[in-house]
DNA sequence: GCACTAATGTACTGATCGGTCAATCAGGAG
DNA sequence: CTCCTGATTGACCGATCAGTACATTAGTGC
């Protein structure tokens, strides 16, 4: 086997998951055909079969590395000793540095990902709900420890969706803000709310007090 | 004109953009063909290509009008003279009613928009900015009045993005949640936060007051 | 040079893509 | 009946689709 890694270090399969994730990014999964990948990646058609099994393949093995990568990075968070408030914190900013700095594999993986089929489609929903369940878990630390109000199927899917929604409009390169700084303005709107200080909100006797706990 | 429309009352055009959100929605817009558009509407890709004028039409037709009626109707409740956190759950109410009702048309709008070229996509576009402006003007006049913390750029797409995001997960037909109280539940998260009361949560110092309001 | 293998390009498959076209059909008006 | 118009059909366009077969190139160990 003569040269697999270019001189960067890099695998010929390695470049062409990285190239097909924003290729898919750009053009959709159906969008853009095989010819495009190879092209994108320095390769004929023929050439890049060589390399992956098929066009779904790729989708496949590109949304699960990245998932699965995720997923470990989020497993060391919830695993911390971290106060839940702390750990909620440091889980939004790693899910938004993630969108951040891998932008096209979050977008195919959340845009692209019905496009896979049969089992493919079953495992890697698996490693969604995996990772979906990182956030489950730490509000239900927090309500058991009498922090947090609430961490019932609503809520969880409430919370990475503020956050998971940034995907559509976080620009890393272009907005002012780092990622740790949106990571902390969502999460401080989910820990805090929007409603000002009752003392200075309050009139005509409205009501601005919480509501009940909701049940699990 | 004989029969333009049947014993229903719906023209072919609008039967068409009907099945057309149900295929896009279930295959993506790319990965659904003409002939599948024509036959779920009962009809052969000719006498298709009779009422439209392309297929990427149908997608912009149809993503124009929903964006466009939700946008109607948001504007009622952005006019009414509510106070500031009726207003909000009043847009919120709408917004995932509208996500229930025509889950369709909201998983084209959003996923397959992207689909659309040139000043179509543009258009789209600024149509879609409008919507969005409806919750900045809510948050900005709750701002003004001293009910709401902040109504800056992030805030509004957090916002936007805790409602948007139950059209990935929200099926009303399965799901024991009406609409209204997923959107009730929803932004009571952003209203009053996930945070239990103080007296309650702190220990160890530990600072649970809000945060400083964001600059805008 | 020789043998082996990883890697690549070329050429091909059958199917489908979006879109157009002329011919035809159905039914109401005169 | 004739004429008109809305509606539909099926054939056809060139292009592209995903995927395969096979010969060729390039580099390594001997």
């Amino acid at each position: 086997m003569p040269r697999q890694r270019d001189e960067s270090g890099e695998s010929t399969h390695e470049r062409i998951l990285r190239v097909a994730a924003e290729v898919f990014a750009r053009k959709g999964y159906h969008g853009a055909g095989v010819a495009e990948l190879g092209e994108a990646a320095g390769l004929k058609r023929g050439a890049l079969y060589y390399h992956i099994g098929s066009k779904e393949d790729l989708l496949y093995d590109l949304s699960k590395r990245h998932v699965e990568e995720a997923l470990q990075r989020g497993r060391v968070v919830v695993d911390s000793d971290l106060h839940p408030v702390d750990k909620l914190r440091a889980l939004a900013r790693e899910h938004v540095q993630t969108i951040a700095a891998r932008r096209d594999e979050v977008i195919v993986v959340l845009r692209e990902m019905h496009a896979l089929t049969g089992k493919r489609a079953r495992q890697l929903g698996k490693l969604r709900d995996e990772h979906q369940n990182l956030f489950a878990r730490v509000l239900e630390e927090g309500v058991e420890q009498g922090v947090f109000r609430s961490a019932d199927h609503v809520t969880v899917l409430g919370v990475l969706g503020i956050l998971n929604w940034s995907y559509v409009w976080y620009d890393a390169e272009k907005g002012p803000l780092t990622p740790d700084q949106v990571a902390d303005r969502l999460i401080d709107i989910v820990i805090y709310g929007e409603l000002a200080s009752p003392r200075s909100a309050g009139r005509n006797g409205r009501q601005l007090e919480a509501p009940a706990p909701v049940q699990r």
